[in-house]
RNA sequence: UGGCCCAUGGUGUAACUGGCAACACGUCUGUUUUUGGUGCAGAAGAGUCUAGGUUCGAGCCCUAGUGGGCCAACCA
């Protein structure tokens, strides 16, 4: 019961601060503004949750506005896809909304600014009006336009708006202060003139306000009293509480509330991007068959992949709002939709990379039907029949002609228990050609009280029904595709994203509706693909079960100098390595000098396999993989021959922003 | 040659100024199990970027430094 008391985010403390300080709950409203000219991703979603979640919170309205003042990029196939994936999510807005709503009471405000001489019409070429916008490092020059009368600006102004001009020729700037430090207050641009249809408007208007003129006065007009937006537009918060200083005395009555923005820090996910404008072009380039591709970080993509609403939002309430610049791993996903899905998905039986079993002792012609339980975690899920027959199928991995005893599954003269059936040995296995074995010959009894270590999951072939099964890997094979200066992020795309496969599963998924949810046990949860049609199943792999035996695997392999830990009171040299190097770049120079005499002496006593965690450590912590670049050098020099990995991780660090890194790298 | 924001285990977030810096993911043990899944029990891993200052006492306040991010679209 007592949901244990999460402690609030930053923002959470700022209403709650508000409120103590005299805002009424009712004044509290919140909005999400996306521009139609894309669909929602993952990234969304935490700012979806974030407005929307305040306004379960405090049941408070939360404004679904379409931020919709560029006409050249807005669609209404965006506005349904997005309405469709916030309904999805399982959220409620309180009224539907536009931007563009707001155009005319914009443009009368407007008016009222130029009476005030507080804005004016430039009629400069935009490479003019860059040039005298100055740079972060230098001030602006005012425009040769700048002291206007009221009474041209009016007059230009009304014409723009008649559509008198073509493009480009004018446009109306806020008279602020060219020499402002912050860029946005150098008289920034409220209105172009663009002769485009509008999803909504039509070809009422050829002018169009631009964001920071709309945005914040939509908000205004919606009296919306906390306006969360991410970190990027914390410099226009200026130009923001600006605008509302000169529009609020001529509607205070009317509009009341000032609206408050505050900024947090958008969500970034490991080997993912979030930017609309790239997701569009892999669309575009057929990198994906489209916005809903199960690969696409999408709503949709997740959707179709077999992510649910409960998953995503246990998702992002898990990774917390801050301000710092953060990249989650996707490993918190997936942890996210397997806890939900374990309790929910009904497990059934199905082999991807079949090896035939035939069961000598079992009768040719004999079939029996076994009592199979739906799902362990939930009693009610009750039970389906499984087919069994003296033919079937187990996956290729399950079986070893020799093995250890480490090795769970299946070997010759091993026995191993199916699933909901009998127990089996494996006697002998039949070979073609070149080696390769065919078949696996075996024999069971009936006694299944027996214990053995390892159960197998399998399907009849007889009664095997087929089904494409598509299995995904990460778009991109690194951690951050697009934060590579001078690299674009296509070149990192994963060539082996998507592998088709055909299985055999067992006949209860015969009838499996589109969107249905299973676990195929011991391989993973899958779902049905839109793309499955009377007689031709179609599975998505959502994600994997944990596998700890896969874990294990390659360190058998690579186990040569395997060196006992240390005793436990003290601590491990690559610890304390990874401290200094925490520090490093930090340091002066003299101190930096010892510190990396202690890493390189310390390395002495690293092994590989310690090392090579480290090789994932995030890009921005440059000192640690300096540390981490040490070792390796000691490594290297003590015989360690490279491998993908070492290659790897120096390549990366070469490309990289820090000096001392780079260097460190450049002499391996 | 500017302004703004940020800095806590591998990752993400907590911590009312004061008892050994908490939680989640990840990692590792053990255990249960007709899923090498789940569950259960437990462990390792940071002393909070650096240097000063204020204070009886500082991740928390101040100053400076270092590092990272954002800002020069008639985009949002």
């Amino acid at each position: 019961m007592s949901e244990e008391t999460k402690a609030l985010h930053f923002i959470e403390h700022i209403v709650e601060e508000d409120l103590q300080n005299g805002m009424s709950k009712e004044d509290l409203r919140f909005r999400f503004p996306p521009e139609p000219n894309g669909y929602l991703h993952i990234g969304h979603t935490k700012a979806i949750g974030i407005s929307f979640g305040l306004g379960e919170r405090y049941n408070a309205p939360v404004n679904l506005r379409f931020d919709d003042t560029n006409p050249a990029k807005e669609e209404q196939e965006y506005v349904d896809a997005i309405k469709r994936d916030i309904s999805w999510l399982g959220y409620t807005w309180a009224n539907e909304l536009y931007s563009s709503d707001y155009f005319q009471q914009l443009y009368d405000w407007a008016v009222q600014l130029i009476k005030d001489e507080k804005a004016y019409v430039d009629s400069q070429t935009s490479e003019a009006m860059a040039a005298q916008k100055g740079t972060p490092t230098q001030v602006g020059t005012n425009s040769p336009y700048r002291d206007r009368s009221v009474a041209e600006n009016l007059d230009l102004f009304q014409r723009m708006k008649d559509g008198e001009f073509p493009n480009g020729a004018h446009i109306l700037r806020a008279k602020i202060d060219m020499e402002d430090p912050n860029m946005l207050m150098r008289d920034p641009i409220m209105y172009r003139v663009m002769h485009a249809h509008h999803h909504r408007t039509g070809n009422d208007w050829c002018i169009y306000p631009m964001y920071d003129w709309t945005h914040g006065e939509s908000d205004y007009i919606e009296q919306v009293s906390h306006s969360l937006c991410s970190l990027e537009f914390k410099p226009h918060r200026k130009l923001y509480d600006w605008f509302k200083e000169q529009v609020y005395p001529l509607s205070a009555e009317q509009y009341p509330l000032i609206p408050k923005q505050r900024e947090f820090a958008r969500l970034n996910l490991s080997y993912t991007i979030m930017s609309k404008r790239k997701l569009l072009k892999l669309v575009e380039e057929n990198v994906v068959s489209g916005w809903n591709d199960p690969r696409m970080p999408t709503i949709s993509g997740l959707r179709r992949r077999g992510y649910t609403p409960n998953s995503i939002r246990k998702f992002i309430e898990k990774v917390g709002v801050a301000k710092r610049e953060n990249v989650i791993d996707v490993s918190l996903l997936e942890f996210c939709i397997r806890e939900d899905l374990n309790k929910t998905a009904p497990r059934v039986m199905a082999v991807l990379d079949p090896i035939k079993v035939v069961i000598t002792n079992y009768p040719a012609d004999k079939e029996e039907w076994f009592e199979a339980e739906n799902n362990p975690e939930d009693a009610a899920a009750g039970s389906r029949k499984v087919p069994f027959s003296n033919e079937i199928y187990i996956e290729k991995d399950d079986f070893k002609e020799e093995a250890s005893d480490k090795f769970f599954r299946l070997k010759l003269g091993g026995e191993v228990r199916l699933k909901n059936a009998y127990i089996i040995k494996a006697e002998e296995v039949v070979k073609d050609a070149n080696g390769n074995i065919t078949e696996i010959h075996a024999t069971y009894t009936e006694d299944t009280t027996k214990k053995v270590k390892g159960t197998l999951h399998w399907v009849s072939v007889k009664h095997a029904v087929q089904a494409e099964v598509r299995e995904y890997d990460r778009l991109f094979i690194d951690e951050a595709p697009d934060s590579h200066e001078g690299k674009d992020f296509m070149e990192f795309i994963n060539p082996n994203s998507l592998k088709i496969i055909e299985a055999f599963v067992e006949p209860s998924l015969a009838e499996a509706k589109i969107g249905a949810q299973f676990q195929f046990q011991r391989l993973g949860y899958f779902n049905v693909d839109d793309d499955a049609s009377e007689g031709k199943l179609v599975f998505n792999k959502t994600v994997g079960l944990r596998d700890s035996w896969a874990k294990a695997k390659p360190k058998a392999n690579t186990n040569p100098n395997q060196q006992k830990p240390q005793q436990q009171n003290q601590r491990k040299a690559i610890s304390v390595i990874q401290q200094f190097g925490k520090k490093y770049t930090n340091l002066p120079e003299e101190k930096q000098a010892k510190v990396r005499a202690e890493i390189l002496e310390l390395a002495k006593e690293v092994s590989y396999e310690e090392l090579e965690p480290l090789f994932g450590t995030a890009v921005k912590k440059a000192g640690t993989r300096i540390g981490a670049m040490l070792t390796l050098s000691v490594l290297l020099e003590n015989g360690l021959e490279k491998n993908e990995a070492i290659n790897d991780f120096i390549e990366k660090a070469l490309e990289d922003k820090n000096e001392l890194l780079v260097a460190e790298a450049a002499k391996l």
